[in-house]
RNA sequence: GACCCCAUCGUCUAACCAGGUUAGGACACCGGCCUUUCACGCCGUUAACGCGGGUUCAAAUCCCGCUGGGGUCACCA
């Protein structure tokens, strides 16, 4: 036997056919056809195709593992899961309990009513639970779904994402669509950065039924107003025995993981407090700092039922004991997600795929609390051109930055759309363009397709100028007039360009920067080598790595603070400036072209200040991009030179003699 | 490193579940038409089933393996 499974040495064993082929079943080798006929038998996929609770990931993970010996003939699989899903997939929808994919949705029947779909766990599993005995039960609750951002930073255009899937599945299924702000690490949220939430997300169209702002029966939306319902239910937890104080330091914790990671193992809590007795632990408790955390079964495996996936199995052994409750009192993400979504209801839990790993411990702990877990999906992560999770300094993740920049709600919510999801009209041709209701319309979550979809903001600007397009002049014109005088824009441009201009066009001249995403330099990139364009004989010319440095230091320390004040603007870059030791000037004017695309401004900290935090750290962050390639002044110049040869050239030649122009 | 997820043009995706398509559409690119210019619009070109095996008359599609990419591994969410 080879651990492999590619080859075997002596054929089917089954019916001596032969065949050499890969498949090994109760520890001989069958052909591939007698496999799937002993395999695909009624039993094996009513609902449970996993008999014995091993699942095809597993299999698949022992075998590279190479601990085949181990395994014993009766504990291979006894049925592909991935295949029986499909079936039952296929069963389900002809019951209507899945939408059917694809056009033929709209007419084909039978389809229950909106609330009746889709209202169960795909898979309503618990850790140690099997299969074969679960039946497929359907409730008619109604549906409650929630977009649950946390206030630390900019509003993410991955939350508008994640809204927008979740606001049409409860507009979909006639449900409520619920806000609810995690604000639990205390370090890091801010009422500022919750605020802007709330005005993105209104901004983009994405209105909730329920959120702290407006209101709702299952308040208060903010988690740091719940404190008691969690410590509430963390005693819960540990007077069950399900969850335990721990009493271990940072520096102690830092020791094991790096331990574990020597060892090449998965870093997890080593279980050293999950034993303390009730007595001692409670009496340390009194004067120790503690945190609580959830005593995770260490045996068996935990199989999540996930919408979009299938059941996605976990080995219980590589999975932590969850910190629930920080040791200031307040909770982690994982239980205040757990408790409050039971509390309000939530039946579909649509999330980030970041999520599909931490999901067995909340299935934990509703099993820990004796509650029946929602149905969940994990949604594909957008990603950056590289292909990684979609990031700040990659791309402009930041709402405001969209809204600053001229894109339309409707154009960024049809684009969010086109994400991981398609659509097509009834004659099966693919629909690009779309409005909200069309997209809730037909909307089908079995479509969504799980490769992390590239925000590519190319397409996004050929759908918004679509959509531009599509206005009347007069529509047009509401809208132009709309976005300028957006947060009073208009009045700050205004008294920042007025003593520059000569005519009421000129304005424009110099106004135009503050209302466009992206800037085209030109040969003014050259400013961006700090120093460069410094007439002093003494200047301080940086490198243009030095340069790229000085452009991320000035990110990073504006970004810092929510406060955008021109006094606070100034302070920071004249710290930066003599930090790198050039003249403050110098380091101004790199700024300014950076922000402002030209290196004249109105006075710049002001500038900054009504061009708006998201327009400014994006563009400082496409200058320092535009830095890290060596060539990057080079091309701004071919162009330039190429033009200038060709004018050149005709301005230098001779004229043409009679003569010669006779002939 | 361990675990989990994923894999069709450069990008977003269709076809996959239910095997038989000339692998379709869109963005971008390139070329042409239109146009005083640019843009829009129209037309066209280039461009993909990651690799290896198996099943089958037939594999993008079903199965296995490999490879690659991503995510997670916090008193962050």
């Amino acid at each position: 036997m080879t651990s492999s499974g590619r080859t075997t040495s002596g054929g089917c064993t089954r019916t001596k056919c032969g065949s050499r082929s890969c498949c090994r079943r109760a520890g001989r080798f069958w052909s591939i056809a007698c496999w799937r006929a002993a395999r695909i038998r009624p039993r094996s996929c009513g609902g449970g195709c996993e008999p014995r609770g091993w699942s095809y990931t597993r299999c698949a993970r022992r075998r590279r593992r190479g601990t085949s010996s181990s395994m014993t003939s009766s504990r291979w699989p006894r049925s592909n899961w991935k295949r029986c899903w499909r079936r039952l997939r296929r069963r389900r929808r002809t019951r209507g309990w899945i939408r059917r994919s694809g056009r033929s949705c709209a007419t084909r029947r039978p389809i229950l009513a909106p609330r009746e779909r889709f209202c169960q766990p795909l898979w309503p599993r618990m850790p140690g639970q099997s299969g074969d005995d679960m039946p497929i039960p359907v409730t008619h609750k109604p549906v409650r779904v929630r977009v649950a951002p946390s206030p630390t930073g900019d509003p993410h255009v991955g939350t508008a994402y994640i809204g927008l899937f979740n606001l049409a599945f409860a507009r979909f299924h006639g449900g409520q669509f619920v806000l609810r702000i995690e604000d639990t690490d205390q370090k890091r949220s801010t009422r500022h950065s919750e605020e802007a939430i709330y005005k993105s997300l209104r901004w983009a169209g994405l209105q909730w039924d329920e959120g702290p702002d407006i209101g709702g029966a299952f308040g208060p939306y903010r988690q740091s107003e719940r404190s008691e319902i969690y410590r509430e239910h963390t005693q819960l937890l540990l007077d069950s025995g399900d969850a335990y104080r721990c009493f271990c330091t940072a520096e102690r914790m830092d020791k094991v993981r790096e331990e574990q990671r020597a060892r090449k193992q998965t870093a997890r809590y080593d279980g050293f407090c999950r034993h303390l007795s009730a007595q001692e632990s409670e009496a340390r408790s009194l004067t120790e700092p503690h945190v609580i955390r959830l005593k995770f079964p260490q045996d068996g495996e935990t199989s999540v039922p996930d919408a979009l996936r299938g059941a996605v199995v976990y080995d219980n052994g590589q999975i932590d004991d969850q910190v629930l409750m920080k040791s200031d009192g307040l909770p982690t993400y994982h239980l205040a997600n757990v408790v409050d979504d039971h509390l309000m209801a939530i039946t579909h839990v649509i999330r980030a795929e970041e999520w599909l790993n931490s999901t067995p411990k909340h299935l934990a702990l509703y099993a820990a609390f004796g509650w029946e877990p929602p149905v969940f999906a994990h949604m594909p992560l957008l990603r950056n051109a590289d292909k990684s999770k979609i990031s700040k300094r990659k791309n402009p993740t930041s709402l405001e930055y969209y809204q600053r920049a001229g894109i339309l709600p409707e154009a960024l919510l049809n684009f969010l759309g086109l994400m991981g999801y398609s659509r097509k009209d009834a004659v099966g041709q693919d629909v690009e363009k779309f409005t909200l209701d069309e997209f809730i319309a037909d909307l089908d979550l079995t479509r969504i397709s799980l490769g992390g979809p590239v925000f590519d903001l190319q397409k996004l600007d050929w759908l918004n100028g679509l959509y531009l397009r599509a206005m009347t002049p007069e529509q047009l014109a509401d809208r132009v007039t709309a976005f300028q005088r957006e947060g009073d824009r208009h009045a700050a441009v205004g008294q920042l360009v007025q003593e520059r201009v000569t005519s009421l066009g000129d304005y424009f001249d110099h106004a135009g920067t503050f209302f466009r995403g992206a800037v085209e330099y030109g040969l003014h990139a050259r400013y961006f080598i700090v120093g460069a364009g410094s007439r002093k004989k003494t200047a301080v010319r940086l490198t243009r790595l030095e340069s790229q440095q000085f452009f991320e230091r000035c990110t990073a320390s504006l970004e810092e603070q929510a406060v955008w004040t021109p006094e606070f603007i100034e302070a920071r870059l004249r710290v930066i400036c003599e930090e790198a030791k050039v003249a403050v000037g110098d380091g101004f004017m790199a700024v300014r072209v950076a922000c402002l695309g030209r290196p004249t401004s109105p006075p710049l900290f002001e500038s900054l200040h009504v061009l708006g935090r998201a327009l400014t750290l994006s563009r400082l962050r496409h200058a320092s991009g535009l830095l890290a390639d060596a060539n990057f002044l080079q091309r701004a110049l071919a162009d330039v030179e190429t033009e200038l040869a060709a004018a050149r050239a005709a301005l230098l030649s001779p004229n043409p003699t009679p003569e010669a122009s006779h002939a």
